[in-house]
RNA sequence: GGCGGCGUAGCCAAGCGGCUAAGGCACUGGUCUGCAAAACCAUGAUUCAGCGGUUCAAAUCCGCUCGCCGCCUCCA
């Protein structure tokens, strides 16, 4: 079964064949580092995660290369700011990305290449396309020469009449063309810089990644991935200096993630309206906030919202509590020729794979494989409620190798990454530590309660009851005894 | 102005020409319970923004209208 992946360059779905069997070579545009990372940083991050994740899991070789943009205009006037250096500023937010990433279980890519590290391999590629005239120094910049390159245009689906039309172009008098763009910054007095044939300078955005991507996956490679707001400029300008150096076509697929939104509208710095990574895991777990990202597909715009995190989380704790439950059976059973089990739950559960697959065969459709995780979950409960005392054996089997499988496939996810026990677990510990009450006390309050309901005396059991949900604890009388849980709200 | 996307039950969200339009949350009913809660089970769209068209067949393709959003400037 192939995967089919949206190409952004194409505007199709198309099956992915990779240019090398079995070995495939992604390169995605990290983030620059200049301050904290939002939760649209954290859907580009766990959305290509998830994708490495699951061509791994199909059993690809993937080399997935992504870059630090660690020297920039905005590096630069924060630096100033915060009368630090560039270098300085840019480490420290690397290394607070890092710890945002850890916890969100982010697997590290093959490689992170910085941009100050590759300025020897960019102006190389600059030189390279002076010497096509395809990019012109000027007044100690080097700008590439937009109408040299066909075609430009071809990823965002534009044309240069088009573009000009639209009068939001910066009037520069070194340009040939208003849409030629930099490749290389003279820089003013003061401001980082590095020595190049045309003087001392800085690279310009755009050509760092064609740098990058040259050097650690060759001229053509299979997958370049970002957010839908780097297809124009960047992505454009990137393809244009690529294939403009090398004569060869850059990349085969272009994956571009939607954004996140709040209240509907387009989260950025710009707007102010973001959440930090940190805002989020301070209040959720993570897999929560993985459980969000992948409850709507990658191109689709995702709005944030409480509300719609504490569906994630409902969500989320009915597949942990699904796996507890099994685990929950132990490894007794008995031979036993009346199985609970029908030959449709059956076939439903050995299929879950397939059908997992299927979704996310389908460009990566999250969504719908978290779907098929659910139909498992609805099928196993249906036969544990009906199980006998010591289950069939075949039931057993049944319900243990699909929680197995559950706890493979939503690893392409990151999720059910714990122990389900210590999840639930955790999660009471940390609700019952946001409220005021001992658990010791709550335990004492049961077993008066419980005098009282055996003395029929139900006012003072249910006086008992009330006053513990006020205190947010629900009591949950079973045939096992008294349980309690911290009430949601 | 140019380019692109979206509009599916109360909310979120799959479906990409043909099986009963996935799944989650909420609601309601049932099982359980002294009564509850929790849990589990069951249940909802004759219909996919509207109007036309193509087709034996359309939520799915085409056209128009309405509404929302994004990109065209740094941006995941």
């Amino acid at each position: 079964m192939p995967v089919k992946i949206y190409n952004t360059l194409t505007r199709k779905k198309e099956t992915f064949q990779p240019i090398e069997p079995a070995h495939i070579k992604l390169y995605v545009c990290g983030i620059t580092s200049y301050d904290y990372c939002h939760i649209g940083h954290a859907r580009s991050a766990l959305a290509f995660d998830m994708i490495v994740r699951y061509l791994r899991y199909l059993g690809n070789k993937v080399t997935y290369i992504r870059n630090f943009t660690d020297i920039d205009d905005k590096i630069i006037a924060r630096a100033a700011e915060q009368n630090t250096t560039t270098e300085e500023l840019a480490n420290r937010f690397i290394d607070e990305f890092y710890i945002d990433m850890d916890k969100l279980g982010v697997d590290r890519p093959t490689m992170e290449p910085k941009a100050t590290e590759h300025i020897q391999e960019m102006i190389d590629l600059i030189t390279e396309l002076i010497d096509k005239d395809m990019a012109y120094p000027a007044h100690g910049d080097v700008y590439y020469s937009v109408n040299s390159f066909a075609g430009y245009g071809k990823l965002s689906g534009r044309n240069l009449e088009d573009m000009q039309a639209g009068a939001r172009i910066s009037v520069n008098e070194n340009k040939h063309n208003p849409m030629d763009f930099v490749l290389w910054k003279a820089s003013k007095p003061g401001e980082p810089s590095w020595e190049s044939p045309w003087g001392p300078g800085r690279p310009g955005w755009h050509v760092e990644c064609s740098a990058m991507s040259r050097k650690y996956l060759g001229d053509t490679f299979d997958i370049h991935g970002g957010g839908q707001d780097l297809i124009f400029p960047h992505h454009e300008n990137e393809l244009a200096q690529s294939e403009g150096a090398n004569g060869k076509p850059f990349v085969k697929m272009w994956i571009h993630h939607g954004f996140v939104t709040i209240r509907d509208e387009k989260m950025s710095k710009s707007l102010g309206n973001f959440l930090t990574i940190r805002d989020i895991l301070d209040h959720y777990h993570p897999e929560v906030l993985r459980f969000f990202i992948f409850s709507t597909q990658y191109r689709n715009p995702l709005d944030f919202s409480e509300a719609a995190m504490q569906d994630a989380m409902t969500g989320l704790d009915r597949l942990y509590e699904c796996i507890a439950a099994v685990e929950k059976l132990g490894d007794k059973s008995q031979d036993s020729d009346e199985p609970v089990a029908t030959t449709k739950d059956r076939n439903k559960l050995e299929t879950l794979e397939e059908r997992f697959q299927k979704a996310m065969n389908n460009d990566f459709n999250t969504a719908q494989a978290q779907g098929t995780l659910f139909e498992a979950v609805k099928v196993m409960n249906k036969i544990m409620r009906q199980l006998s005392a010591p289950p069939a054996k075949t039931d057993h089997t049944l319900l243990v190798t699909t929680a197995a499988t559950i706890k493979k496939l939503a690893a392409v996810m990151g999720l059910l990454q714990e122990d389900a026990n210590a999840y639930l677990a955790a999660k009471k510990a940390a609700m019952l530590s946001a409220i005021d009450i001992k658990e010791e006390e709550i335990e004492n309050l049961i077993q008066e309660r419980n005098q009282a309901r055996v003395d029929k005396d139900w006012g003072r059991s249910d006086e008992i009851r009330d006053q513990l949900l006020d205190q947010g604890i629900e009591l949950k009388d079973g045939p096992e005894g008294t349980g309690w849980s911290v009430k949601r709200n």
